[in-house]
DNA sequence: TTAATAGTGTCTATGAGACAGTATCAA
DNA sequence: TTGATACTGTCTCATAGACACTATTAA
């Protein structure tokens, strides 16, 4: 959030406005964009410019920025605009995460950022690099969550983002959004077991998916493998489906 | 939100701030409070004041306000404040909703609203009611959304929180929140009957309410009935407990 | 033919749902 | 003793998990 880079300077005509005179926090929109890479499970973070007097100069942190009330008709839309800045995505998967607002969480003064939630399929994305932008990159989110050195309160957000992916991943379709279509289910399994940390039983899963209905079939994918796999699109790419149970080995107690 | 009874008017010095000097959204934090009472899902509400200039005069609106940057250490905190002002109320369970923002929901400008959600159990509980507050009362859920005429988007906002705690009944013990301590496993049953509005068995009910390990004995309970039944504490206040399976009868396909 | 991956069939244990039964209180 | 409510036992059936099996491709 607070880059400067996202920071509109024209002159604006000053809206008519009859509220009251007291301060109000700054509002800022992050977004914590997902996806899978390299067998792991990572997330995409900005480096902070190192111009200029804005805090934590130099350090990563989540693409975010302050919300501009020209451009932005509503919060998601703001988010989307984000989003869409640093990895040219249109349409992904976006959910609110929620909001983290206090007097100490930007050394400027009292703010509140409203935190979006993302899944991109990583294959063939071009990252926005150079020029006036931040670098851009994806980060294992392991690795993230280890060193804890994101600029404010970024790190709790992370950690917030991945132990609700997690807990979602356990009873939703939500992996689907992570993959490009069309997709094949050992593909879709493989996904599941990246994020979940556990192998998944092949037959169970299958079953599964298939039941929950919120697939529907594309012919025949030829993928990497010798023999083709089925290829589906996501019925809706609305929402996620809800299993009616959850995953989960037979030890659980 | 944006009722003026919450809203500070001593001056304050103003705080060194070397932040962007565009316009910032208004910030307010609302909270919807539930209960169950006479049988039904009621929301806490107040009826916004008609004196001043202020919009949506007369209309009832969720119990919140603007976030008071002296007053709020994080927006938490403001929420606590919102609803220990309305009802008294000192320890509720309460979670983050959403938040929602944007250029036309206030009609003074764009503005961003935290919202929470608080459980609280109705019994014995005094509103705050006449002098500078604004009324406050309990309204049946069925009711408000049915009319839909409450102040700024804050319908949408009650519907949101009404199908997030119905999902939610279906896997977590939240409804515990919404009765007084000790409770009784018949009493609890019967919040889960009213909140979902459908009959619920009685032995599945025990078993899987035990099972879940987050109800721990107080000794039997007097209660209306002939056999007094045993008293429940909960083992933490601090959050809800997942089931294992969503409630669900038989002909679910 | 073989290797590799895609996809299916089958067995079993768990546990939820349904409902009938027993226990313990007041009147 | 009766009525009312608290609580328990038992039967059945759906299905998740485990794992062995078959199918279809490339080399």
């Amino acid at each position: 959030m607070v880059t400067k880079t996202t920071r509109p300077s024209r002159s604006r005509p000053p809206a008519p406005r009859r509220a009251p005179a007291i301060p109000m926090p700054f509002t800022t929109v992050d977004v914590v964009i997902f996806s899978v890479l390299d067998d792991a499970l990572q997330v995409l973070l900005v480096r902070r410019p190192r111009t200029g007097d804005e805090p934590f100069a130099g350090r990563l942190a989540l693409p975010g920025g302050f919300v501009d009330i020209e451009l932005d008709a509503d919060l998601a839309a703001c988010a989307q605009r984000k989003l869409r800045e640093k990895t040219g995505v249109a349409s992904p998967y976006l959910e609110q995460l929620g909001s983290w607002g206090g007097a100490k969480r930007d050394p400027r003064g009292w703010s509140a950022t409203h935190v979006y939630f993302a899944l991109v399929a990583a294959q063939g994305m071009k990252l926005a690099k150079g020029g006036n932008a931040a670098d851009v990159a994806w980060f294992k989110v392991d690795d993230v969550l280890r060193k804890r050195d994101l600029a404010f309160d970024h790190g709790q957000i992370v950690q917030a983002a991945v132990e609700r992916l997690r807990s979602k991943v356990e009873y939703t379709s939500l992996p689907a959004f992570l993959l490009p279509e069309p997709l094949t289910l050992p593909q879709l399994q493989h996904i599941y077991e990246v994020v979940l940390g556990r192998p998944v039983d092949k037959s169970g899963f299958r079953t599964r998916m298939l039941a929950a209905r919120f697939l529907e079939e594309t012919g025949l994918v030829d993928g990497d493998s010798n023999r083709p796999a089925m290829g589906y699109r996501l019925i809706s790419r609305r929402a996620a489906v809800t299993f009616p149970r959850t995953f989960s080995p037979r030890d659980a107690d």
